[in-house]
DNA sequence: TGAACATTTGAACAAACATTCAAATGATAG
DNA sequence: CTATCATTTGAATGTTTGTTCAAATGTTCA
């Protein structure tokens, strides 16, 4: 690959720099790149939207995400696997919760990027 | 499906009833996870955290991304396509840049989210 | 201990999608 | 106009993965 000369081949090379010195390793990306993939499922991203109203089990998510109980187990589990929601038992039940802030911003700011876009 | 009884049923109810009047139309839940589906390929999030350093054309990303030319167009297209990234012409060149600040702040939180876990 | 309940797990199938190569389009300069 | 460069598009394929059903595990209580 050579060099190509469009009208903005300054900025261009500099932001080539740029990215390049902040290049994330592999292994980072492919992290990050989970946190979005687990938000990305509709049954899942319900779930997740769910739990931001309050804590709550299985069952009780399924009553209000829809599905069967064992495909909301199956979800959580990834979630969980993910760092997207934890876990605490009481007896016979799991209560899940939104793991932190973080995953909570990611999706209010998806949430206002939609509502944006509709202006 | 009827009710069960868990030790923090009062708290779940509240939970559940909040989670039901803040529940999404079908459509924008789509939308929503195409949002977060489009982050979740490390080819286009590659893409997405070097625009981040500042606005390139499509052959500049390849160099920087790695891949073939034809592959990066088509995933500027998706993300294109979903609002995550702007294109402005110049000349022969197309300019991609990143859309909008909520896109960069659902990367930055996911940033953060992987950089707290790690510690 | 055993019965009932809440959740998890495993296996299997169908649908969604990233990648590639080849060909097409758009744009400029000679 | 046509040759060349930059980007886009289309079609085909191999993988990934959400969902479902059946069975297993974990927990309480009588």
């Amino acid at each position: 690959m050579t060099n190509i000369n469009c009208e903005h081949e300054k900025e261009h090379l500099l932001s080539m720099g740029k990215a390049q010195e902040n290049v994330l390793t592999e292994y980072d990306l492919g992290k990050i790149c989970k946190i979005f993939h687990v938000l990305a499922e509709p049954s899942r991203l319900k779930i997740v939207l769910a739990l931001m109203n309050g804590d709550m089990c299985v069952y009780h998510l399924t009553e209000v995400c829809g599905g069967t109980v064992s495909g909301v187990s199956h979800q959580l589990r990834i979630m969980r696997d993910n760092g997207i929601v934890g876990t605490r038992r009481f007896g016979k039940n799991v209560e899940y919760s939104i793991a932190d802030n973080h995953v909570r911003e990611m999706v209010i700011m998806a949430l206002e990027h939609l509502r944006c876009e509709k202006e």
